[in-house]
RNA sequence: UGGCCUAUAGUAUAAUGGUAGUACGACAGAUUUUGGUUCUGUUUGUCGAGGUUCGAAUCCUCGUAGGCCAACCA
């Protein structure tokens, strides 16, 4: 048997929580704020809970952290919830921060009542001046020692809608001088006159963060809450305050997120591409959100395997894009059939072909997959190829068509090229061959080899598509980490649309999501856009191209 | 100039005081009716200086580097 697979830290951690008896089972979370669309580093977050959940047989919740009403929309939530279902996940309950806005009320009552919280008049600029520098201890100011009776007066004065956004708000009574900036009395309560997507108007008054993700966490009996590197200064709050309350301890374990190359890992930047339409939406298939790779064609099974793949750990990392991409051709390169389209055609004439004849030609749909059967190819003498499958000079070690070579047409016959035409301007216009008949695919008793084998479409037959052609959105690794704005290091040549490609017949039933090899080509999928007269396909991956490396040399 | 977190090939990630391994990448080759897939081989690493120890990537000390924290965002 093969050696056991090492522990990531949070499994680590687990399994020692399991063996000390400290939990009978575990509990898990995956809390998104609907603020936008999830992209691929919420992914690692999504695999880590569940997975969690799943290894040691716990289950995961899917909460919405909604306490800024401001921000959050049920349009977020409706896709938030589609994405996890698509990457393979169940939930077990359905929650929202917000169903536990009396609770949390109640809470704040309660720290109040033992004069651990207090209203603060202060604006938000003198909070901010009182609250000193990482390096200079805060200032308490007079409303720190209002009376307990007063606190609660307010604190309802504030419920009931009685003061302004911004007039008043709840803090924690902890301690200004704290070396940890989230202990200098943060802030619990703000006021908000806003409609809330699911509170609607019941509530003036919001918890923050600090105050909300932690008790939910509690109330849910969550025991290991696991979120990114940046809240780990929280931890010390969210400790405090689950002490104080005297309520379920859960406990909260950081790791580093996700970043890529050559993409943007935050939803603040993503929501600027959008509204300044540097893509067309949230699923844009660019974007690195999860709706976009779905379009695009990834599937959810290759996104799972990268966040297998990249591990977790604490210390910050950036990973290649180039990772994600092997991940997906894994998985396609298994299911994928495999079709035949030439994107920058020119014609072929098979001149001693009988023209107006037509054979079907068997052709496999998968060689990586039995099962999948095969299909027929009609093919003739008038076939289209690619453009760049020709080279009236040939480079050196170039094994595919030029003036007196032989290639194989994939699935069909070896021939030989005589003769070529150029247009007016210089162009390959018409390239003449001559084929061998013993030489067909699969009762090939010509005994000649050729090296190279090309894809091709039988002009008389042929249909024609859309195809968008991706390519990274950034021109630099690191965006986020360059001088200036971000936006600036949009690659502007990341969509390129070929109108008119050549198709085979066979790819007219296909059915949107539906994923293929273009031969050759790349993995393609069919496009929501698509219609019933206009077929729009995307390109999700190329295929690796040992060639175009070669030929750099 | 406060506090916290982190440091292993190019990128990630193992080794839990006892032979520094794996994946992706790169390079070379074999196979191939996709210059795909598959297979084989090669390459490159413990941030630095001290210390503890028979033995340190691992423990300790001091540095260095990077990240996070001063939103009525999450």
């Amino acid at each position: 048997m093969s050696e056991e697979k090492s522990l990531n830290f949070l499994e680590e951690i687990v399994e020692e929580d399991i063996e000390a008896g400290k939990y009978k089972s575990i509990m898990t979370r995956f809390p998104p704020e609907p603020n936008g669309y999830l992209h691929i580093g919420h992914a690692k977050s999504i695999c880590l809970n569940f997975g969690l959940a799943n290894k040691y047989g716990g289950k995961t919740n899917l909460r919405f952290d909604d306490t800024n009403p401001v921000t959050e929309d049920t349009e977020y939530v409706d896709s938030i919830k589609a994405d996890v279902k698509w990457l393979g996940f169940d939930w077990e309950h359905e929650l929202y921060a917000s169903d536990y806005f009396d609770k949390l009320y109640e809470y704040a009552i309660n720290l109040i009542k033992k004069g651990l919280a207090y209203v603060d008049d202060s604006s938000s600029e003198e909070i901010a001046m009182q609250k000193g520098t990482p390096t200079e201890a805060g200032k308490e100011n007079k409303y720190r020692n209002r009376s307990t009776d007063e606190n609660l007066k307010l604190f309802e004065e504030m419920r009931d809608g009685k003061y302004q956004d911004g007039e008043k708000v709840l803090r924690a009574k902890i301690d200004m001088a704290s070396p940890n900036m989230h202990m200098r009395d943060p802030i619990l309560y703000r006021i908000k006159h806003a409609h809330h997507h699911r509170t609607g108007d019941k509530w003036v008054i919001y918890p923050m963060y600090d105050f909300a993700h932690g008790q939910s966490d509690s109330i849910e009996h969550i025991t290991h809450s696991i979120c990114t590197l940046e809240f780990v200064p929280h931890r010390q709050l969210y400790d405090w305050l689950i002490e104080k309350l005297d309520i379920f301890p859960s406990k909260q374990y950081e790791f580093a997120r996700l970043n890529m190359t050559y993409t943007v890992m935050s939803k603040r930047k993503l929501l600027q591409l959008v509204n300044e339409g540097y893509v067309s939406g949230w699923d844009d298939p660019r974007m690195p959100t999860l709706s976009a790779y779905r379009r695009r064609g990834y599937t959810p099974d290759s996104i799972r395997e990268f966040c297998e793949r990249i591990g977790v750990q604490k210390r910050e990392n950036l990973i290649d894009v180039g990772l994600l991409e092997y991940c997906v051709r894994e998985h396609l390169n298994k299911i994928a059939l495999r079709r035949m389209v030439v994107m920058d055609p020119v014609k072929l004439i098979i001149t001693n072909y009988p023209s107006g004849k037509t054979e079907e030609l068997p052709s496999e749909n998968n060689p990586e997959d039995e099962t999948a059967g095969s299909r027929m190819l009609p093919f003739s003498a008038e076939l289209w190829i690619e453009r760049e499958d020709f080279m009236e000079v040939p480079a050196k070690k170039w094994f595919r068509l030029a003036p007196g070579s032989m290639v194989r047409l994939k699935n069909a016959y070896i021939i030989k090229c005589t003769e070529f035409k150029k247009d007016s301007a210089g162009n390959i216009a018409e390239i003449h061959c001559e084929y061998i008949p013993e030489s067909k695919s699969g009762a090939d008793t010509s005994g000649i080899n050729v090296k190279g084998t090309i894809h091709w479409v039988s002009a008389d037959h042929a249909l024609k598509a859309e195809i968008r052609l991706y390519d990274r959105l950034f021109k630099v690794e690191n965006p986020a980490s360059e001088e200036g704005d971000f936006k600036d290091y949009v690659n502007a040549d990341s969509l390129h649309i070929i109108k008119e490609a050549i198709i085979e017949p066979s790819l007219i039933s296909a059915k949107a999501g539906d994923k293929f090899q273009f031969i050759r080509k790349g993995y393609f999928c069919l496009d929501t856009d698509s219609t019933e007269d206009k077929l729009v396909f995307n390109r999700t991956v190329t295929l690796k191209d040992t060639w175009a490396k070669e030929s750099k040399k």
